[in-house]
Parts: structure tokens; sequence; C-alpha cells
RNA sequence: UGUCCUGUGGUGUAAUUGGCAACACGUCUGACUCUGAAUCAGAAGAGUUUAGGUUCGACCCCUAACAGGACAACCA
């Protein structure tokens, strides 16, 4: 007899997912899956970090596993709270929970200290008198070996004394540090005895002014994974020369449990984007943007207020997959992934932004009505509005043409179309200005071919309109992307990004709106009909309603004229 | 001219571990449509950077070359 099998749906794992899948099935985690996401608290966080953040939650998920949220506070002169607290915020508006496992590197400063005393003693660290400055010129270069430091091999009580009093606060910023006694030849120029401890006589935005020395970041972050019982310790790929030493320490501290492995993996870019925190922080300080949540930044705060969604963010992330290569993401996808939501959830709308006058001359004149239409024709449960109906409508400026091209579907003299929700109307005639501008278009409408009604008629285009009378006005940002080219890096000798940034990626206009938005309350998305997907902003006031234009609808025949 | 990492359609990711390349986005047709959206049907587009080698058989293993990237903060 023959099997009919279904094919098993063996979806295909990615090179993470393959890794822990090989640790469970050896056994070599004893069965456990612990992530991290581990952020600096000294800027905002952007699509990058969702990409981070998907993934070590989302491995942690799928694997029956924790995530921690990590703060890597080693740097008191960059780190803050407001930091702590828009990534804390980030990360809880993503859909991620790390429920009580919220750690800092700062909580682990009197157990790492403890650590190098052992790595002294061990004689495997030692303190360092010379300059920043003879440090790195002792370094060498990553052709040419380094030089050992004249205090290499002094002995382990006087270390361990001049370590005390470095944190006891006796020397001054700068005149000591404690470095690991590694490889002064090493082809990794993270091996040529990394300093561990920096003298700092600064404020921590969490142990105030208890220490005065602070941990640099390869000695930190192993040691704390290893604390929190991490299994995988994944971050990106320029850490990837920093593994030989994340793992020596590890090593070298003779500790008795399971110690984590760092695994890396390539960082997403975008096209069109920049995603260096420095050159976002440029963009802010410069008020060449307005601020980390202007709805052009890349930040999950811009993101979030241009009207991306979380399921959107978390689609693009699992879309955009993982792997140990450069890549450049198209930021259609990101665009594509925040239409699918949207068409399926946002209630839609008529808003028209260039209005001409739409007459309809034998409706009679002061009379109106209401008409339904659904709010959202992707959800048969989300009901109906209603739309007022008059003799006096606005439609688009661009859906009229007075001499259309053969296949323009919408309205021109003798032309039909359908209203949308409402009737077929046909243009008889229109008026013009001093200037040859349409101000008035003429129509007869047909009562039989109201919508709903069974009819006949038939029409290649529905357009949008609204009522005047009974709509409201509301201010609406139209987004563009913030840089004019792919790649905003790339620039011609003595220029910078800036050179690339987009004038008219921020357009206000002002759009007459149906009255079902009247409303609307700041976060709430939007479809405007056969224009785009809209969120009203938290600018919006009583009276006074604010669009953002997140995307807008594909238009395939725009590009076909454009192809021609 | 050091070490390490990476090279698969336009973009990104796969190919169940050696059995003649799949999926998504994008593009292009066509159908349908009271959103030129969505949806549906279909098409084009890579022979896997190159050259050798192992093998009955290579995207996968080996060697070399080439290309791109990372590394010389008391940043993370």
């Amino acid at each position: 007899m023959k099997e009919n099998t279904t094919p098993e749906p063996k979806a295909s794992l990615n090179f993470l997912e393959q890794i822990i899948t090989n640790d469970l099935e050896n056994n070599t985690t004893s069965g456990k899956v612990h992530t991290r996401f581990p952020p600096e608290p000294n800027g905002y966080l952007h699509i990058g970090h969702a990409k981070s953040i998907c993934l070590n939650f989302g491995l942690a998920q799928k694997f029956n596993g924790k995530c921690n949220l990590r703060f890597d506070d080693t740097n008191p002169t960059k780190e803050e709270q407001e930091y702590v607290d828009s990534i804390k915020e980030d990360v809880r508006w993503l859909g991620f929970d790390w429920e009580d496992r919220e750690y800092y590197a700062s909580d682990y400063f009197e157990q790492l200290y403890q650590f190098a005393v052992h790595l002294i003693k061990k004689g495997k660290a030692y303190v360092c008198e010379m300059t920043a400055e003879e440090i790195s010129a002792n370094r060498g270069t990553p052709a040419i070996p380094g030089k050992e430091s004249p205090w290499r091999n002094r002995g382990v009580e006087e270390n361990l004394d001049l370590f005390d009093r470095m944190r006891k606060g006796d020397l001054p910023d700068g005149s000591h540090v404690l470095r690991a006694k590694v490889d002064m030849a090493s082809p990794n120029m993270h091996m040529r005895d990394p300093v561990m401890y920096r003298i700092m006589h600064a404020h921590h935005h969490r142990t105030g002014n208890d220490w005065c020395i602070y941990p640099m970041y390869d000695w930190a972050h192993g040691q704390s994974d290893y604390l929190e019982g991490i299994t995988h310790s994944i971050c990106t790929l320029e850490f990837e020369v920093h593994r030989p030493l994340y793992e020596w320490f590890l090593n070298e501290l003779d500790l008795p449990n399971l110690k984590p492995r760092q695994i890396e993996f390539a960082r997403l870019n975008l096209s069109y984007t920049i995603m260096s925190k420095r050159k976002l922080l440029t963009l802010v300080q410069e008020g060449l943007v307005n601020g980390w949540d202007d709805p052009r930044m890349p930040t999950i705060s811009g993101l979030r207020r241009r009207g991306f969604t979380p399921a959107s963010i978390r689609m693009f992330a699992d879309r955009v997959g993982v792997a140990k290569r450069e890549n450049v993401i198209e930021v259609g996808l990101l665009e594509h992934c925040i239409r699918e939501d949207l068409n399926k959830n946002a209630p839609r709308a008529m808003a028209v932004f260039n209005p001409v006058k739409l007459i309809i001359d034998n409706y009679p004149e002061g009379h109106s009505e209401e008409l339904p239409s659904p709010v959202n024709p992707e959800d048969p449960d989300s009901g109906h509005r209603m739309l007022p109906f008059s003799k006096n409508l606005v439609i688009e400026r661009e859906d009229f043409m007075e001499d259309p091209p053969k296949k323009f579907f919408r309205l021109a003299p003798g032309a039909e179309v359908r209203l949308k929700s409402a009737y077929i109307i046909r243009c008889d005639y229109v008026v013009k200005d001093e200037q040859g501008e349409v101000t008035e278009i003429h129509c007869t409408y047909f009562p039989e071919t109201k919508s709903g009604l069974p009819s006949d008629k038939k029409v290649k285009g529905t357009l949008h309109w609204v009522c005047p009378e009974h709509a409201v006005e509301a201010e609406v940002r139209l987004y563009d992307r913030l840089f004019k080219v792919s790649d905003p890096e790339e620039v011609e000798e003595g220029e910078d990004f800036r050179v690339h940034l987009n004038p008219e990626s921020l357009k206000v206009v002002k759009a007459i709106v149906e009255p079902s938005v009247k409303d609307a309350i700041a976060g709430k998305h939007y479809q405007f009909e056969r224009n785009g997907y809209y969120v009203v902003d938290k600018d919006t006031q009583p009276g006074n309603l604010v669009f953002n234009r997140i995307v807008p609808l594909r238009e395939s025949w725009v590009n076909t004229e454009k192809n021609k």
C-alpha cells in the first residue's frame, strides 16, 4: 500500500536556531535556553535593536526559555535614567515581557571586583600605570605586535594593594588601570592585555558614588552573562573578534557553572536609512528632525509615532531573517509589513487632500442623506459608519482630467464614475476661473445606482469624496523617506550623510475628512481610501486633528504610467 | 604585506547536513473589484564570486585566488 504521507512542514531553522537545537540535542546547556537583550542606556532604541529584541525574546519563546533585559551600564559618563526608561517602554511596546528579570551590569560591580581579585591572585591581571596614550602606543597595530607594559610583572601583593587603592578612590582618574595579562603579541588586538577597569570619579545613575572604578565592556559582559545563567549570548558581528577574550575571561575564572556562549549575527541595515546612534543623535541635536521620536526617525519611538504597529515590526523582524552576512534590507519590506497589518485592521475613512468642488445638479438643493459604508471591508464584523451626502461635494483634483489618456478610469467630461458607497455620476461640464483652472465640476447622479442596490450600470472607476458641509478639517503631515538615496553613508570627499537629506521628507497639508474620524484619539490608525495609511498624532488637540501619513497605498497605475 | 568573518535572482533568507536551487519582498502579465488597494492566477529573474581538487554526484567538503566587512577607546 502506498502511503500518501503529508510532507512534514519542516520549517527551516536559521543558524541560531540550529545551534540551539544542537545544544538541546547534545545537552550542552542542560536543556536550558536563556538569552538576554543587553542595551547600553545611552540613547534611544532603533529598528536595528528591534531585530535584536525580537531575536532574543523570540528565541527564548520558541525554545521555552527565558530572556532577560539587562542594561549594560558600565560607563557612567554616557548613561542616563532617561534612556533606561525609554528602552523599557520600547521593549514593552514591542510586545515582550522580561517579567522580574530586569538586570543591570551595575548590579554585579561587587562580584566583578571579586572576580578581578581572583585573576590578580592567579597572576592573570595587573595594575598598569601607563597613560592612555602610552598604552595605545604600546599596543602595536594589527600587523605589528605590541610591547609589554613595564608594570606587567609586578607582584601579586602589590597589584592587590594598588587595585584596592583604585577602588577606595586614592588614585586620580587616568592614573592607573587594571589590565588582563594575556598576550601582547596576539594577532588579535583585543588580547593584548586589555583594560579591565579604569578609574572614573563619576556619578553613576544607579550606584551613585559607590564606585570610582568601572569595568570595561569586555570584562563586564561575559561575567554578567555567566551570573545570569545565560546560555546563548547573542550579539552583533563586530564583537566577533572579542569572542576569544570573552572565553578567556570565563576560563581563567575557574567557574563551576555552565558558561555562556557568544554567537554573533549581522546587524540590520535599511535602505534610505541611517542606523548609527551617533548620526541619529546629530540629526536630533542639529534640529534636522524634531526629536528622537520624529516620525521620520528609524527609532522605535519614531516608528511608533509614525504609526507602525508592534505587530508590523515583529513581522518585519521575522521576514528579514538572521545570518552572518552583511545585508541591506529594502525599506519596501517594512512598508509592506505595515500595509499588511493595517489592511486587515485599520478602519477606512475618506479624506480629500486637494479638493475641487463637485456639484450634483440634479440632486435636490438643501437635501442631504446618510449613506452607510463598511468600516473595514476586510473585517466583516467591523460594521458600518455613516457618510453624509448632499448636492455639494468635493473630490480629489487629480481625479479629474479634462483631456484624459485612454486608460484613465476617473472623471472627465462625459465620463461616468462611482462615488464610493454612494451613486454613479456623470460629468456634464466644468467651470473654470480666469487662469483656466477648474473650479467646479457639474454632474448628474443616477438615483437607481445607490450603493447596495442592484444595478446594471457599470463603471471603471470609483472615487472617494467628502461632503464639506459635514466634514472635519485636519492637519496632515505627509512623511516621506528622510534620505534621497538608498545608501546615505556613501558620500563624496568632504561631504557627509547630511547632503542626502530629503528636503521633502515632510510636507504639512490640510485635508477634508469625513466626520467619523472627528473624535479619534492619538495612536488611532486609519486607511484613507485610495490614498494611504494614517495615524492620529499626539499633537492632536480637541478641534485640531493631526494625522501622520505612515505609508501610501500601493499604486500600480502610477507605476505603469511612469514606465511609459 | 596580521588575524578573524562573509560571498546563493534586484533585495533578504532557505536548500532537513553531499542528491542538479525554494520562500518572501520587489518587478511584469492577466482575472476580479463600489479603494487602479486588497485578493486570486501566472511569468520573468540565480545555476550558487572565480579557478582547481575530492566524489558516481558539490551551494554544501578541501586548496588557492578575488571581493566585501570587522579589529589598533581607559566606548559598548
